[in-house]
DNA sequence: CGCCTTTGACCAGCGC
DNA sequence: GCGCTGGTCAAAGGCG
């Protein structure tokens, strides 16, 4: 698991970070804890101001035939309905597949994963994974399936992006917003 | 006990 | 309309 390193903390980032403070945070004296100044941040724009928040990995250009295929026949949206029969489609825009040479299935992108479902699909030797992640407010789902043709690369698909942050991408930041706390109260 | 995975069933979209 | 396929649900069981 060598190829997930955490969220770069490029200066898109940072300045993605910085404007998604309160106006008020960076005039005021703050007393907040790191945990409070994290929860007024607005991670869906600061996780979506580096398009590829995973480091190095982009996405080839058979993920991206995976991800156009995938988009083709639609998708279920991810409001829980608890009658099978209400569930309704409809296109995500917010996808990104790519692929990686591991052992392992799972990447550690920091995030916690729960799996609810696995299938067999079609011209493939390998079963596709589905995963959800466990925060309660956030919809992201990944896919992960091997190649048939290599099975020593996985391909990770994730649609949506996270609402919050990853603990690991907390322990990252945690100088920064220490950094931005102090400046809050200059 | 809570969280997770497994797995069969169900549902909807698509092609024919 | 029917069958195939992918995506999701939810019950059951496992694990720490």
């Amino acid at each position: 698991m060598d190829e997930v390193p955490l969220v770069p903390l490029t200066l898109n980032n940072i300045q993605a970070l910085t404007c998604s403070l309160p106006s008020t945070s960076l005039h005021q004296p703050r007393q907040e804890t790191i945990d409070q100044i994290a929860s007024d941040i607005d991670w869906v724009s600061f996780l979506s101001a580096s398009p590829f928040i995973f480091g190095n990995q982009k996405p080839s250009s058979t993920s991206q035939s995976l991800t156009a295929e995938n988009g083709r026949r639609g998708e279920l949206n991810g409001t829980k309905n608890k009658g099978k029969a209400s569930r309704t489609k409809k296109v995500n825009p917010s996808r990104i597949a790519f692929h990686t040479r591991s052992i392992d299935d799972i990447l550690d992108d920091g995030y916690r994963w729960r799996k609810y479902g696995q299938k067999a699909v079609k011209n493939s030797n390998h079963p596709r994974s589905y995963y959800r992640c466990t925060q309660l407010t956030c919809n992201v789902k990944k896919q992960i399936q091997r190649l048939s043709k290599d099975s020593s690369i996985v391909v990770t698909t994730y649609e949506g992006i996270h609402n919050h942050p990853s603990e690991k991408l907390m322990e990252s930041l945690s100088p920064l917003l220490r950094q931005l706390q102090f400046l809050s109260r200059i």
